[in-house]
DNA sequence: AGTTGTGAAGTGTTTCACAGCA
DNA sequence: TGCTGTGAAACACTTCACAACT
């Protein structure tokens, strides 16, 4: 998952799967795209490959929110769209605090994806005095001395970390200090925080590497393989997916 | 997932796990921290603390590469960094390409970790004529003209896509058409690409949602049940046989 | 006829727990 | 004694394949 980290092995609530919930985002945006064409309905085998998965999977992952299709005849795009939302717990407001306003936070400051998605920039905090006031994204730039206040007058308890990976763990746990119980992480450093906290990390090179690693691997395989046979006219799209996430999914960024 | 996958279907040559592939990069940052320590050797458990994983875990990962500790004793800190390293692909120099060069893109270029493990950034690419020449990181941004140019000439094969999603596609379709078999993408969007060609996605909105469905779960749980302010949390109860979902709340519409 | 929903089988990953070695 | 390396067990996730329903 990006991947994504921190299992909160506790809670069993309702059994979704977590690679099933680092999913969903994915149907619901490609269920948005429909829904903006006014497309009413849709197949198993139609959403996922939008989405990039296979159907079977896609039609298990629904299975875990309940029985939202008809059979013969597909989902209702709009209905599916409200429920995943829901979910998701996207139907409410997430004020969200962005920590490190460098190129990293000013592209996350600027992502339309987010105020979209029920989450609103509620403040954009940075170490440099130089910085505050400056308007990035049209949200004043705070202080880090404000930190504490922003958290607690906005309700704020999701907070994203783009800092440098030196003042990553000490806002860390001022973020969490301050009531923040869910962080995304930037910083190419490991976060500890306290039971009940969940952290998600992106890390570019992490990413890279990987990346590396396959290519590396292709390069060897030129020479010296078998098979001419050039592939069984591959499924769609193949590739992408999710991590779960787990950390799985994986993700991936740094600090500016 | 973060948030990310890539399958990688048949090619079994080496068997390194990808749960594993994807963590080597976590175990070599601790390690290089440790090595600018002058840390001479490190123990499974102190590791695993540092890379935020369990030792068990490490311990399986590293035995898929082979035999590099020393019982009673642990790991050679130096010879470990080599071994991942070389397993990684990373003491071969890799050159990069970044397209899109707006916050994100200038984030990517100015990013540290790249250089340091093997990365280099080859070329910058923007399709808006003004950015054209334009300094972003000590790098003179070259028009989306001369793409295939700069992928043939530098021998590039990990292209980083970082443009609007409505352009990422056909930029994908360029890159994989002059070489690249890599990609990294930060288009929020699904990439379709040939079988052989390597796609892993990092997409900031997917993380948050993934954050913002456990904050739900949290918030809920609270109180024994929901009562806590925030979070619909639609309980069972209800429902009737025959539909087995949660379906608490008002449906926005139904299904035909 | 067409498509969902899901048990069951298959595959991959994590954790356990301890034998084996320094 | 201390710590690695690893079978075996437990768990998680994916895929198959088909009954159930429209």
């Amino acid at each position: 998952m990006a991947t994504g980290r921190t299992h909160r092995p506790a809670t069993r609530s309702r059994g979704i799967p977590e690679a099933t919930v680092a999913r969903l985002p994915l149907y619901l945006r490609a269920l948005t795209a429909l829904s903006e064409r006014s497309v009413p309905t849709v197949s198993s085998e139609e959403l996922a490959a939008a989405a990039g998965v296979n159907s079977a999977k896609l039609r298990k992952d629904f299975s875990y929110l309940g029985s939202y299709g008809t059979r013969g005849v597909g989902y209702d795009v709009e209905y599916l769209v409200y429920q995943i939302s829901r979910e998701l717990g996207l139907t409410q407001d997430w004020p969200v605090v962005i920590v490190g306003i460098g190129n990293l936070g000013a592209a996350l400051a600027n992502y339309g994806g987010f105020a979209s998605r029920g989450f609103r920039v509620a403040a954009l905090i940075d170490a440099d005095p130089a910085m505050a006031g400056k308007p990035v994204a049209g949200i004043a730039v705070q202080h880090t001395d404000e930190l504490e206040h922003i958290i607690e007058d906005n309700g704020v308890s999701i907070g994203v970390i783009a800092t440098p990976a030196g003042a990553a763990q000490q806002v860390c746990e001022r973020l969490v200090a301050a009531g923040v119980t869910s962080i995304l992480n930037f910083a190419p450093t490991v976060l500890s925080v306290p039971d009940g906290v969940d952290v998600r990390k992106v890390d570019l090179s992490i990413e890279l590497q990987i990346l590396a690693f396959h290519e590396q691997r292709k390069a060897g395989e030129e020479t010296g393989h078998e098979s001419a046979a050039p592939a069984p006219v591959a499924d769609a799209g193949a590739v992408e997916a999710g991590r779960k996430g787990p950390d799985g999914d994986v993700p991936a960024v740094m600090p500016a």
